[in-house]
DNA sequence: GAAATTCTTGACCGAACGGACAGGTTTGAT
DNA sequence: ATCAAACCTGTCCGTTCGGTCAAGAATTTC
């Protein structure tokens, strides 16, 4: 057999790592105590440690599965086979999606830049340095061809990064000032349009009418 | 006579907030500790106490002192009687100014969002929330003149308030993908440019020439 | 089925936490 | 010059912090 084994620790192990999440997500690292963590999963405070040894142990293993989220959805859409009509729209899309379903994910990252990246500074320096390098050749390639208006690619992606996440990050202050307890799928879709709509218009992205050149 | 006077409370509460606002911009709320904020301000920790009472006092001073500023901006830029071509320049070029110069209040703000906003729900949900009613009605003043394209205007300033902050909230992110030590006068301004760009082109806003309809 | 390994847990530890407070010093009004 | 009010701070306190450990329970291995 592959996948049913499922040995004790691997079972605690993801156990632990999503009961914990939303407590780093809600205090961020420093605020979290190993008693709340231990309490949101359930189990003694030594049992965490047996399996990830300290409490930076155990961020550090929650980070890096946000970490493998987080590249993934460009690569699917930010590519030169695509219009930029279809590819921003669709990366937007995806992100917000990201937003909407794992909010959490987006708090601990977004904390964990506020604090100056203290534990993923070698990630920011060099796999995303990396991936933005050749994403913003993509959108260069794009300008190149005619599709869009030339944009500081990388400034770009900044700010749709800024767009999407604020839906997670700061979605406290969004049910506040729209007065509600909680954003419906219709709201949200509004928000969703708002900013593909922002996106397009504001790179002055050609309509995607027929084929690529 | 009337400024010059600087009581010694008054000198010693402004000294102590501004010593401690890097303090609490760095490790947040639960983060900080009382020995770390009484180090920054080079005082004994009971003079903190003594003025502020407790360590949620003082962060609420330190708050109060941010919210102030962040209400301000908008007042000047968006409304009726300005084009809205120069109206969202203004807007958001004073935004990022301020992530600019005052980083740490941006990212102490974050935080205060970021963690469910413990210390500041009342603010938002009301004299934020007026706030932005008032604004939408402006945005959707200049829609209805035909001045710009229709937009959902409380999103909108989301996404305003999104991409003028993540230069302050995330910089250390944009410093590493930019692969620079601080970023420049220079690179600041095509920053700047670049959203600027994107909310007029992206709200359709008609060039303004000539005055007002 | 016995031995070895892995897992679980309550009790415990020193350090650091936010805060209290008494007593000394400085300041300002009279 | 006096004195009350305001200011300053070393020291202490109970609690909570992250982490350890020994010993027992469950599981795997042979």
């Amino acid at each position: 057999m592959d996948t049913a084994v499922a040995s004790i620790r691997q079972t605690s192990v993801e156990h632990i790592l999503a009961a914990t999440e939303p407590v780093f997500a809600k205090h961020g690292f420093e605020g979290a105590t190993m008693a709340q963590l231990a309490a949101a999963a359930g189990l003694p405070k030594a049992n965490l440690h047996y399996y990830f040894g300290t409490k930076e142990g155990l961020y550090r293993a929650v980070l890096e599965g946000i970490l493998a989220l987080w590249l993934d959805d460009a690569a699917e859409w930010i590519v030169p086979e695509r219009h930029p009509a279809e590819g921003f729209a669709g990366y937007v899309r995806a992100k917000m999606t990201h937003s909407r379903e794992r909010p959490d994910a987006s708090r601990i990252f977004a904390d964990e830049l506020l604090r100056g990246a203290p534990h993923i500074m070698m990630y920011l320096g060099i796999e995303l340095r990396n991936r933005v390098t050749e994403l913003a050749a993509v959108i260069e390639g794009w300008t190149a061809r005619g599709l869009m208006d030339a944009v500081h690619p990388v400034h770009l992606l900044f700010n749709i990064w800024a767009m999407t996440q604020t839906y997670a990050d700061f979605d406290v202050q969004i049910r506040a000032v729209l007065g509600k307890v909680s954003i419906d799928d219709a709201e949200f879709a509004v928000a969703t349009e708002t900013v593909v709509a922002l996106v397009l218009k504001g790179c002055g992205v050609r309509p995607s009418e027929g084929r690529l050149p």
